[in-house]
RNA sequence: AGAGGAGUGGCAGAGUGGUCGAUUGCGGCGGUCUUGAAAACCGUUGAACCGCGAGGUUCCGGGGGUUCGAAUCCCUCCUCCUCUGCCA
């Protein structure tokens, strides 16, 4: 969430910022913000004063005791019952300005980059850059991949529905075995960049959702265990950010550079419609993720860094790919600037959005409280990032689509020592 | 899952109702000594919030309660250890 001081200091940024998110009043809302933190540090400073006078009168009491002065410390004990009510009644009044100081502010989205455009919708996103070649597909081989995939059964919708319900496919023999392969592939390059490999769990609990920004904003798109409070992670970004809720940083230690493979799980409620057939949508998918954590300085710089890596990943892959600098209206609630990464494949002629790439600067530290000491060893926020590098179910989409031919699918050459096969047919 | 024990500052470890934000040791930082280092000695050493500052408030696993006053008593949750049971 952002921070008051930082409102603040840069107001009219701020404003600015949300009017790019299409938030309608914006100087209004912050003044808000402003003035509850005001109501608040004035609580504060009352209730302080009158619990420092409470603690005064009950040391004396203590001293009096000991002294065997009983009858004095009584008086003094009818003293404190009158100021023992005001300070509950601060106190009450004190959590209630911060919890809804709190309130507002999760509601409040991250103020977006000095670069990001204004727009609406996906439509209004600008395209950075397009590279790889499109491939032009015969019209008598042009298939999308759910009928590639039926073709050579390689992955079962229908019996994903019969096991857990729509969404959830199973992938079988090359299908599975490509599946494999993609993710060794990506996490071996993560490696090679300097990405720490972890394995973290896949459900979180409440708490951690709260840090990385997922609640109370996006509680809907949670599968929850209601049971034991424990969600299942939408993507691996969330236990692999919080594996640094609440702590202090050396500032030689940044950057923080893990990577992490997980299955990811999406409710998608109501995001269901003609477009998003076969892998285009699913409720349960693979991907490996990238997680930065830098100082304040740095983060644009290993931005670009990030963007960089996953864009070898498709060149790597030979998928014709283009990268978006996400408008106002499109980019996640957390983010400050994200690229998204969409490869184009050649059966559905479509472009597919195979991985995010953002900066969340201090909007998902000042939640988790994850600082490090600088070298004024002062302890101040870090910059959080992350990116999908990469998701695999569209991936696998635009490699059937691109690489089909008369003779089956052919693989990319990088992905052949994984698979230990070339083709699918 | 059942029974018992325990959670205190970077770590170890005292403290069982009243100057305790907390004895002490180690570690860290600064200094004396030294050509330099080690050893020794001296000093210093948690965080958040409010305040220009002086200073104040809060924090002893989390939350709640009792009390004039809680690290210390009570309730509850979490975590760890030991034993028993179960299980990839």
């Amino acid at each position: 969430m952002l921070q008051v001081n930082e409102i603040r200091e840069n107001f009219e940024r701020a404003c600015e910022g949300l009017r790019k998110r299409n938030i309608p009043n914006p100087d209004a809302l912050l003044q808000q913000v402003m003035d509850m933190d005001d109501k608040r540090k004035q609580t504060q400073v009352e209730r302080d004063s009158l619990q420092a006078e409470s603690n005064a009168l009950a040391k004396q009491i203590g001293q009096l005791m000991k002294s065997g002065k009983r009858e004095e410390a009584e008086t003094i004990k009818e003293q404190t019952a009158a100021i023992k009510s005001q300070v509950k009644a601060l106190e009450e009044q004190y959590s209630s300005c911060e919890n809804s100081l709190t309130q507002i502010l999760y509601s409040i989205p991250n103020i977006p980059h000095e670069s990001v455009p204004a727009g609406k919708s996906a439509e209004d996103n600008e395209v950075v850059l397009q590279d790889g070649q499109i491939p032009e597909l015969s019209p008598t081989q042009k298939f999308p991949h759910w009928e590639l995939i039926k073709k050579y059964d390689i992955v079962d919708f229908e019996l994903g529905v019969k096991i857990t319900g729509a969404g959830f496919p199973v992938y079988k023999g090359k299908g599975a075995k490509l599946q494999r392969a993609l993710v060794n592939f990506f996490l071996d390059e993560a490696e090679k960049a300097g990405y720490h490999e972890v394995q973290p769990p896949i459900m979180i609990n409440e708490e951690s959702g709260y840090a990385t920004g997922q609640l109370p904003d996006k509680e809907g798109q949670m599968y929850m265990a209601s049971e034991d409070g424990l969600y299942l992670i939408p993507t691996a970004e969330v236990p692999i950010t919080n594996m640094y809720r609440n702590e202090v940083l050396a500032e030689a230690d940044l950057p923080k550079k893990n990577a992490g493979f997980t299955p990811c799980f999406r409710r998608e409620a109501g995001n269901w419609g003609a477009h998003v057939r076969g892998l285009n949508r699913l409720h349960q998918f693979d991907k490996v993720e990238i997680v930065q954590i830098t100082h304040p300085d740095k983060s644009y710089p290993t931005l670009e860094e990030m963007s960089l890596h996953v864009q070898q990943l498709l060149q790597k892959l030979k998928l014709p790919y283009r990268v978006l600098r996400l408008c106002g209206g499109d980019m996640g609630f957390t983010s400050a600037l994200t690229y998204d990464m969409e490869v184009f494949s050649a059966g559905q002629e479509r472009w597919l959005e195979v991985s995010s790439v953002s900066n969340f600067e201090t909007y998902q530290s000042n939640r988790l409280k994850l600082r490090f000491k600088n070298q004024d060893r002062k302890t101040v926020l870090a910059h959080t990032l992350n990116g999908s590098a990469l998701a695999l179910p569209r991936i696998v989409a635009a490699l059937l689509e691109n690489n089909q031919s008369e003779r089956g699918i052919k693989m990319p050459k990088v992905l052949v020592p994984y698979l230990g096969f070339e083709w699918i047919s």
